[in-house]
RNA sequence: CGGCGCGUGGUGGAAUUGGUAUACACAACAGACUUAAAAUCUGUCCCGCUUUGCGGUUGCGAGUUCGAGUCUCGCCGCGCCGACCA
């Protein structure tokens, strides 16, 4: 008996689906379409795990869904803009384009190796120019309806590499790349005007049920609305008045300063006049943006000299003062501090020796003495010292001073969310050109759309810091579009997070001369099932939502939901390994026979640490590419779907991918002793049939239904194991008498059919073997035989006081009076009762009896 | 500090959504086959006890219920995300 090659069958049927165009779609009116979508990879180099498990679990859904007879959509292609590239032409002066084309070159070959049923024929790549035509088509339109402008703001500056640095490039207020210290800037920067759809982006998520609820939660929270009031404070001493932003307007009588941000308008104003101000606002703006540095911020303040009227008093005056964790960019850039209820206005106050006056009443006890000192009193109350407000609740506080103002034109009431517009503008080379010149007669002037794509210069120098594009000695000089004159080029580059906002409407019409295929959009999109990381989880889904709320607008796209399912996987950890030298990769070390860990060159000790999520950083990884070549696309494609459900984090072991090879070579076994019989009479179950022949029969059609439903809702580890149950029982499966053979191919087909997403290649070389000639990725999914669904016995529990204490086979249409009668006739029960009295008994249909003594 | 999520054998995890807790695997141990190994097959495998049985067990403690891994409240622990959002 020949062992199962995967090399050489695997290799046979990936040529086979790609010579008989299998997965290549078109729309067939006759069925309804379904579109599935794995998040497109970075080029990097090479696939990693990670991706082996998302493009796993995509492929079960998409090859499951073309078997229960939908026309699918499921494409693949590159996010191939980005820094990484710009990297490897600094480091080994590789051009960017080439270092790209030449990774995609190498990972859609080990793709193509794991099977995956994509429909290559609509392959795109974020860096091609046919591409980021479009993409730059769609930009000047977004400028004309002014859903892109440019903006000063504050960014992050590494002023070594002469860049702008995201956030999260920033550690420990350093630039990731340089070390440098990184300063505020203000800089021209192009937006993107999310925030115009923000109540459209938190209404719509009640409506997408089909995504995990934390990452409605989560987008919930980034966009973070709150209602609130906005106050206009009359200076005593100044004829400008200050907007000030608040939630609880309520405490109004509470208020002992003014603060507002270092970069207020306001505060700019003053500072020209005053130095020290001047020089407090610099030490603002040098403040670090990380989070270690923001903990231990002190709340400082400078003091203004401007005194702000009370709006109800019109005579009580409140200091003005700058502070450091006053933002510009929420609210108005303005507050007004009432420290007894606000944690930090009581810190603020604390230090500069403001007055504490506390307006609402805690129902209980207050300062708890269980509370540290200066602590504000948030919850809930009655309101006191508070004029007209004396006695109300919060609520009724917040309403009737909205009322009040808005009466006096002295505030209104206002909603502001947390969402910022979306800066797009990067300093880099690598990435879409921004279609736009600058030109002295006429300012900014979009490139027209036959002059359309701005190409990226193929010779640019990395011998510098900055943007190469920036330095180029043609490019960016050119003429203006409209008066001809002398031009420049705007030389910032899209953030790579545009670029994957849309790709996946290109995927329905990757050739089309347009933007977007008005047909194609209309038979394929939205995308019904999208699936990809949890690390995604706001801000591509986020930017990709409002873009085609944007692309709505423009006319190109009809809804307004790109992703209609979302499942977000969890990450593939491992152990991590170190010893002196620093980490270790996993094949670096070996376990001893006392389960220690050791170098495998030289034996000495290696200390292993808790698993994590892989990263090259940690040298906990795995490579796929030899996994692939000892075990096979099969074995690795079963190791990342049975044991763990999806959302969650799987651990890669060794014994796991054992085990999984395990069952490949047991499934085959089986298909390799089975003799295929005539095929016209395995589809005749005669009725005569022993009971063991029934059973597996009963067996066969239980899983069918169990693995459906397993799949259908994403619980594919579920599916594996009753998979392996129906294995089982045709391995153990001895009967020889009448209807065996028949209930045997029934099961073995079954099984075949039941692989087929998960173990696609096994299962073509089986289904070859049972005797078809067409492919099984053109077969359709079984369906379950109902009269063999349901059984006329089953074992119902029975209890005493919710203790089990026996079970009984009992027929399913029992009546519930008689299923009583016999549970309480059981010898077992009868001797549990003794002569105690039975206060009520519980019958659940089919499940339990429960005693109650 | 806040938000969200999680906690079931040595391990990954099942549990018909309030109804027989530990399915399916991995690891371990014992046995069969073998000159031997690999592969394969069979058996044992939550804990305790006075072992045909009895008692206990889903992080800990309470509650609701005839019945709780599942619902409610309070602790403890772990993970992810956000971070001065007025």
């Amino acid at each position: 008996m020949a062992r199962y090659n995967p090399a050489k069958t695997e290799q046979k049927w990936q040529e086979y689906w790609s010579k008989n165009e299998i997965f290549v779609s078109s729309r067939d009116d006759g069925k309804e379409k379904y579109y599935v979508l794995e998040m497109f990879p970075y080029p990097s180099g090479r696939i990693h795990m990670g991706h082996v498990r998302v493009y796993t679990l995509g492929d079960v859904i998409a090859r499951y869904k073309k078997s229960k007879g939908f026309d699918v959509l499921h494409p693949m292609g590159w996010d191939a803009f980005g820094m990484p590239a710009e990297n490897a032409a600094v480091e080994h002066g590789i051009p960017a384009a080439e270092w790209t084309w030449s990774n995609i070159e190498t990972m859609r070959h080990q793709l193509k190796s794991m099977g995956f049923s994509y429909d290559w024929t609509r392959e795109i790549a974020t860096c091609s120019p046919d591409y980021y035509r479009q993409e730059q088509a769609m930009f000047v339109e977004l400028l004309a309806r002014d859903l892109a402008y440019k903006k000063e703001t504050w960014v992050n500056w590494d002023p070594v590499d002469e860049t702008v640095l995201a956030n999260e490039q920033v550690i420990d207020g350093r630039g990731w790349r340089s070390g440098a210290l990184i300063e505020r800037r203000l800089l021209s920067q192009w937006m993107f005007r999310i925030t115009a759809y923000a109540q459209d982006l938190l209404d719509s998520l009640d409506n997408l049920d089909e995504w995990p609820e934390s990452v409605r939660t989560m987008q919930a929270n980034w966009i973070g609305r709150s209602e609130g009031l906005k106050i206009e404070f009359d200076l005593a001493n100044h004829s400008e008045t200050i907007s000030v932003f608040t939630t609880r307007p309520d405490t109004l009588y509470g208020a002992s300063f003014i603060a507002i941000a270092p970069n207020h308008p306001l505060a700019s104003q003053l500072a020209e006049n005053n130095p020290t101000m001047l020089s407090f606002i610099e030490t603002c703006n040098r403040l670090g943006t990380s989070e270690v540095e923001l903990e231990k911020a002190e709340k400082l303040g400078f003091d203004t000299g401007l005194k702000a009227k009370h709006p109800f008093s019109g005579q009580e005056e409140l200091p003005v003062f700058v502070a450091n964790f006053v933002l510009m960019s929420y609210g108005t850039g303005a507050i007004f501090g009432c420290p007894a209820h606000d944690q930090r206005d009581i810190e603020f106050a604390s230090k500069y020796k403001l007055p504490i006056k506390t307006v609402v009443a805690p129902s209980g006890d207050f300062p708890d003495p269980a509370l540290p000192p200066h602590t504000a009193f948030t919850g809930d109350g009655l309101m006191i010292n508070s004029g007209f407000l004396d006695g109300m609740t919060i609520d009724q506080a917040k309403a009737a001073v909205a009322e009040k103002l808005e009466a006096t034109n002295q505030g209104k009431r206002h909603v502001t969310y947390r969402l910022r517009d979306w800066g797009v503008s990067r300093q880099r080379y690598w990435g879409c050109p921004i279609p736009v010149v600058h030109c002295d007669q006429c300012g900014i002037v979009p490139v027209p759309k036959g002059s359309l794509p701005v190409l990226l210069p193929d010779d640019v120098a990395f011998d510098q810091p900055g943007n190469p594009l920036d330095r180029h000695p043609t490019w960016k000089h050119t003429t203006c579009p409209n008066c001809s004159g002398a031009a420049e080029r705007e030389t910032d580059t899209f953030d790579t997070f545009v670029d994957s906002s849309w790709y996946f409407c290109r995927y329905a019409c990757p050739e089309f001369s347009m933007p977007l295929d008005p047909e194609a959009m209309k038979s394929w999109l939205p995308v019904d099932q999208y699936v990809g990381g949890i690390e995604h989880a706001i801000l591509h889904l986020l930017y990709s939502r409002f873009f085609m709320r944007a692309l709505k607008e423009c006319g190109y796209v009809s809804f307004k939901e790109p992703f209609t399912g979302l499942l977000a996987q969890g990450m593939v950890c491992h152990e991590t390994y170190r010893d002196d030298s620093g980490w270790l990769y996993p094949e670096e070390v070996e376990q001893t026979e006392a389960g220690n860990w050791q170098r495998r060159d030289n034996g000495q000790p290696v200390q292993s640490g808790r698993s994590e999520s892989m990263s090259k950083s940690k040298k906990n990884v795995v490579d796929p590419g030899s996994i692939l070549k000892t075990y096979g696309a099969d074995t690795a494609r079963l190791f990342m779907l049975s044991d763990s459900p999806p959302e969650r984090d799987i651990e890669w072991t060794e014994s796991g991918i054992e085990g999984a090879w395990k069952f490949v070579q047991k499934v085959w076994r089986i298909a390799e002793s089975y003799e295929p019989i005539e095929r016209q009479a395995s589809k005749q179950h005669p009725k005569d049939s022993s009971p063991q022949v029934i059973q597996l029969r009963k067996h066969t059609h239980q899983t069918i239904a169990a693995v459906t439903k397993d799949i259908e809702s994403f619980r594919f580890n579920r599916a594996v194991a009753g998979i392996r149950q129906l294995t089982n029982a045709i391995a153990a499966f001895q009967e020889n008498g009448s209807g065996a053979q028949q209930a045997k191919c029934e099961a073995l087909e079954t099984l075949v059919k039941l692989i087929g997403p998960m173990l696609p290649h096994l299962a073509e070389e089986m289904w070859e073997r049972l005797g078809f000639s067409a492919s099984l990725a053109q077969e359709s999914w079984p369906l379950p035989d109902t009269s063999l669904l349901s059984s006329q016995t089953v074992t119902m529990a029975v209890q005493i006081n919710g203790k089990l204490r026996t079970t009984l086979n009992m027929a399913t249409d029992i009546t519930s009076d008689l299923a009583q009668e016999r549970a309480l006739a059981d010898p077992v029960i009868k001797a549990h009762i003794g002569n105690r009295e039975i206060k009520k008994v519980v019958v659940v249909p089919n499940r339990v009896i429960n005693v109650v003594l």
